[in-house]
RNA sequence: GGACAGGUGGCCGAGUGGUUAAAGGCAGCAGACUGUAAAUCUGCCCGCGCAAGCGUACGCUAGUUCGAAUCUAGCCCUGUCCA
């Protein structure tokens, strides 16, 4: 479908939009006036990773398309814990390992987003704001009789789990009430109009929107992105080191780049869209290129994202870094430094200390199986003693990819 | 409170006294092939130790036994049904 409003034509062209609640009503809003929506993010960690860089791009879209972005942390539903898509109940995380973490993920909206008081410029607010003065019996006065427990049995979120038998507590089964409070909330106090978020949570957003219109009497939309997977299905985000999160301290930017470098040629498309600013017929020039030339578009989409997650000069180093290491085959600054002492150190022992291996025994393994090779010569014997005079630099190796600096001291 | 079923490695899931560090699958990692891609084939896949070797592991605890994930008792947790 065509729409009128710049946001919409927007979100539909980068590949945002999996479901809205009312197409056209949003799109009639959007045209008309500035729309504040939201998106709201769990404090669960002391970053976000990229599975969550989809929703913060979009609240980027909004701003872009002269909307006013509202980044809500859930400073109050993180103590809850959303039951969508998890079997067991998220552990309980103490209230300042909760403010701590909301200060950690700040860092990352104030890359992507313009803070500020202008009609346009995006705001952060913490639900702990208005859900820590909530009494029960309010709570279950004004919202519960909006509620139906035969209704809130039928949502995935709570359906999957009791079909699977897991359990589900009765603090969890609350989440959606709360999560359907905020937008309410949201939309009374500062005119919020739009929730966004990930197809998994429709129904939380739904619930929002039902009870605005039932407590209010007013109309408030909802959109969905897509689930985002990889080409091969899997969810995006996980690497051999874990999540790929959005902040320095939780992954050096070289890594960070490296990921999207790797991505799958049937990736980099869809990719570019979402996650960075190129222009639309610039991205299909580079995805149209044939065979290898594709690693081209891959290093532009690193070093995008990059520049706007790390900076340009995180970005420039990445790319620099990886440019040295594997067209030149020679080292480059970025790469993972690993300090040895002057009584040396063990060939596995350094796999592991630079983070290339789990554990000594999957260090041995892999000199085992000719995955380890300092100075581009494979080894076989993972008890190798490595002395380095104080300044001498070894590369080693584990895989392709996988590659560090041992530097005497 | 009662009856029944169940709790195995990151996940799924075999295993009901003895080469069982525990089949098989998924995920992951590595090798080959490539383009730092995909697909395919092959290998690896608890930890510590340079090594010999050691230590942990099948919900928890105590027992039976030369020997237990497998048998016994108690406890904890979960599900289903009944009250």
């Amino acid at each position: 479908m065509t729409y009128t409003s710049d946001l919409l034509r927007l979100l539909e062209q980068r590949g945002y939009i999996h479901q809205m609640t009312d197409a056209q009503g949003l799109d009639a809003l959007a045209a008309r006036q500035i729309v504040p929506g939201y998106i709201g993010f769990d404090a669960t960690a002391p970053s976000l990773h990229i599975g969550s860089l989809v929703q913060i791009m979009m609240l980027r879209r909004l701003q872009q398309a002269g909307h006013k972005p509202i980044v809500l942390m859930g400073g109050g539903t993180t103590r809850i814990g959303d039951p969508t898509g998890r079997d067991e109940s998220r552990k309980m995380l103490s209230d300042q390992t909760i403010e701590d973490n909301i200060a950690s993920i700040r860092t990352i909206f104030s890359r992507l987003l313009t803070f500020g008081d202008g009609p346009t410029d995006a705001v952060m607010v913490n639900n702990q704001d208005w859900l820590g003065q909530l009494g029960y019996i309010q709570l279950l006065q004004e919202v519960g009789t909006h509620f139906t427990v035969n209704r809130m049995l039928s949502f995935d979120s709570v359906r999957l789990r009791l079909e699977r038998e897991q359990p589900m507590t009765f603090l969890e089964f609350n989440y959606m009430i709360l999560q359907g409070y905020d937008f309410r909330h949201l939309a009374k106090d500062m005119g919020v109009a739009l929730q966004m978020g990930g197809s998994d949570q429709w129904g939380n957003i739904v619930n929002g929107v039902e009870l605005t219109r039932r407590m209010d009497q007013k109309e408030v939309f909802g959109l969905t992105t897509p689930l985002l997977t990889t080409a091969s299905g899997a969810k995006m985000g996980k690497t051999a080191a874990g999540a790929v999160w959005l902040n320095e301290d939780q992954l050096p930017a070289y890594d960070f780049w490296q990921y999207w470098r790797n991505c799958d040629d049937a990736d980099v498309g869809r990719f570019l869209r979402l996650f960075t600013d190129l222009p639309l017929d610039e991205i299909a020039r580079l995805e149209a290129l044939p065979g290898a030339e594709i690693n081209a578009a891959k290093v532009v989409l690193a070093n995008e994202v990059t520049a706007l997650c790390r900076g340009a000069d995180a970005a420039r180093t990445a790319e620099a870094t990886a440019s040295a290491t594997f067209a030149a085959g020679g080292l480059g600054e970025d790469l993972p430094v690993l300090d040895v002492p002057s009584e040396g150190v063990r060939l596995g022992a350094a796999c592991t200390a630079l983070g290339f291996t789990a554990s000594n025994g999957e260090a041995k393994r892999k000199v085992v199986e000719g995955a380890v090779r300092l100075d581009d010569a494979v080894m076989d014997d993972a008890g190798l003693l490595i002395n380095l005079a104080p300044g001498e630099t070894r590369k080693l190796a584990v895989g392709k990819k996988k590659i560090g600096v041992l530097k005497g001291i």
